[in-house]
DNA sequence: TTGTAAGCGTTATCAC
DNA sequence: GTGATAACGCTTACAA
């Protein structure tokens, strides 16, 4: 494999590799030579090598990007997002996949650290000491997506108040008896804050709390299938439910129809996240639709802002973006 | 930022550089040393900056991977697949997401070709001249995902018989007016080799073909929805339909429940994908499950065989893998 | 088994 | 405006 460098780039055009350099770079050169320059690098295709480059400045043109699971639609949208900004500016992204895993999310935090980013973007589900002590240690620019953090530049969803929003246009349905499915609140965006929501919501309409009428599990179908059955072959059964997530919804709604109860005629139900299943099911599903996208975007741009600032990166940047979210108002309630 | 190197390792460790270097590869060190070498590694966190490997060997421990939209369910199965499999051997993804555009396709292999990756996955919907021409310029491994190619080594579904299969399906349950949803054929996979399925599957049971039941849209729903409502109002209508895609079976399905068609009493649909949305519709669509993510592993191990090579890549490794589908029979055909 | 020194392809410094 | 030259951090002959 032959390649083309910038000494043989100098050569043809006859002057030196420093000239060669200030043409790619700074610019600094003659009109003569920045002609006969451009003549020989667009016929031999030429392209410096980045780990060179990189070798050099310390500038890798890269930012990683660490997900949760990148197969879930949020993930996906959000690394889109992330990818179609950062990519205007010459960036390419890393992939971390960490597969649910706190483990990986440490370690590739740890490999991010020393070397080959310019810059994390970090799509977290939750910040615990472990992370703040690493990441505090990284000597580069960190964007926290999901998550809501005093001390990094973020980008979150209103969790508290679409889950709060949610379920108090159940309440000003008339409904009283509503179940909440959620998650584990080390999850603080789904967890915690919907949680919060929720609780809130029922105390501002001065509706009691009722511990049977709250189910944790985790995100899956099957999950929200399971704990539909608890709630519905106990004493005091719900006449509504808000669950987290969409899948979770889907799967109590799953459970309701193969019991033959309607929807929404005998029970409402909703949730947060605006998937596309939440389009397709019977009735199609009430939920908060959030923008992930464009968090991508955000991230993104704030990651490109913070490396711009070429007088070193200043950790008193600290944008933080909450995006809000909008309700989608469709037929699984009454 | 303070970057401690392998000479401060040396130092601290009391030995040349060398023999860190040898330490950290071939591991050709006195025991005595070793030992020595191993605290202070530890002690430090020493890493070696990979940009310097990089520059030095020529390897860089990324594999480049194109898809064509990050955000569908397939591509980032795929990528999942990818990430698992190839992080096991210590290298990470490079992601360029090509929204669809075939010019960011070549832009992208561009950019690969010249640096910065050790191979590339290419999850391609058509190889044109274009494509073919750059990436066989290309010196390093290149695997192809999704689509068959005499070319390269790849993992391809088998789009002809699984489409051939769904639609006698169809003509088993004594259908016999069949109307097809396909995209372009351009799209080798989906819009060529699975109209091709069907219309063979057709000729396998003598039913003519007919130029109405015929029809080329997008990936969309609303391509669905919109092909759906030209089939029925013509004066022949269909029986059955199958879609090349999820997505363009359940817009169709959308249109005929919103125009008070029974599926599956009054009309059969059935198509390929089994996306999350196939499993929640109602009734549930009768489609192809396709194995995404083991897609993803198996171009992985591909890639790392012909790396691994260590004679150099040898162009001769032209593992070719189909790998089948699974039909999922539900609710949607009768 | 170890150390010395050259070299990978760039950019940065400095003198001209 | 330009060209030598050193330097970035690492690997790898080669010599010891």
């Amino acid at each position: 494999m032959i390649i083309i460098n910038i000494i043989e780039i100098a050569k043809l055009a006859g002057v030196s590799k420093s000239t060669i350099s200030r043409y790619l770079n700074d610019g600094y050169v003659s009109d003569k030579n920045r002609l006969k320059i451009q003549k020989i690098i667009n016929s031999t295709a030429y392209k410096p090598l980045c780990h060179a480059k990189a070798l050099r400045t310390k500038i890798t043109n890269l930012i990683g990007v660490i997900v949760p699971k990148i197969s879930t639609e949020t993930a996906s949208r959000v690394v889109e997002g992330i990818s179609n900004e950062v990519s205007k500016y010459g960036y390419d992204i890393l992939i971390a996949n960490t597969n649910l895993s706190v483990d990986k999310e440490i370690k590739y935090l740890e490999i991010f650290k020393n070397n080959q980013v310019d810059g994390i973007i970090f799509m977290a589900t939750k910040l615990t000491e472990k992370h703040l002590s690493i990441m505090d240690s990284i000597e580069f620019p960190i964007v926290v997506i999901a998550q809501k953090t005093e001390n990094y530049p973020c980008v979150y969803y209103d969790d508290y108040n679409a889950s709060k929003d949610m379920v108090k246009l159940l309440l000003n349905k008339g409904h009283r008896e509503i179940a909440f499915i959620g998650v584990t609140e080390e999850d603080i965006s789904v967890g915690f804050e919907r949680k919060r929501g929720y609780i809130d919501a029922l105390k501002e309409y001065g509706v009691s709390y009722k511990e049977e009428f709250f189910k944790k599990g985790d995100f899956s179908m099957d999950s929200g299938y399971k704990l539909a059955a608890e709630l519905m072959n106990q004493n005091e059964k719900p006449k509504a439910i808000f669950a987290v997530s969409d899948s979770i919804a889907v799967g109590a709604m799953q459970y309701l129809t193969d019991m033959g109860y309607k929807i929404p005629e005998d029970i409402s139900i909703c949730s947060i996240g605006d998937s596309k299943m939440s389009r397709v099911v019977t009735p199609k599903l009430t939920t908060a639709h959030y923008f992930h996208k464009t968090a991508g975007e955000k991230g993104g741009e704030i990651m490109m802002e913070l490396l711009n600032k070429n007088s070193g990166y200043s950790k008193k940047i600290m944008k933080k973006i909450n995006l809000g979210y909008r309700l989608e108002i469709r037929n699984s309630i009454k």
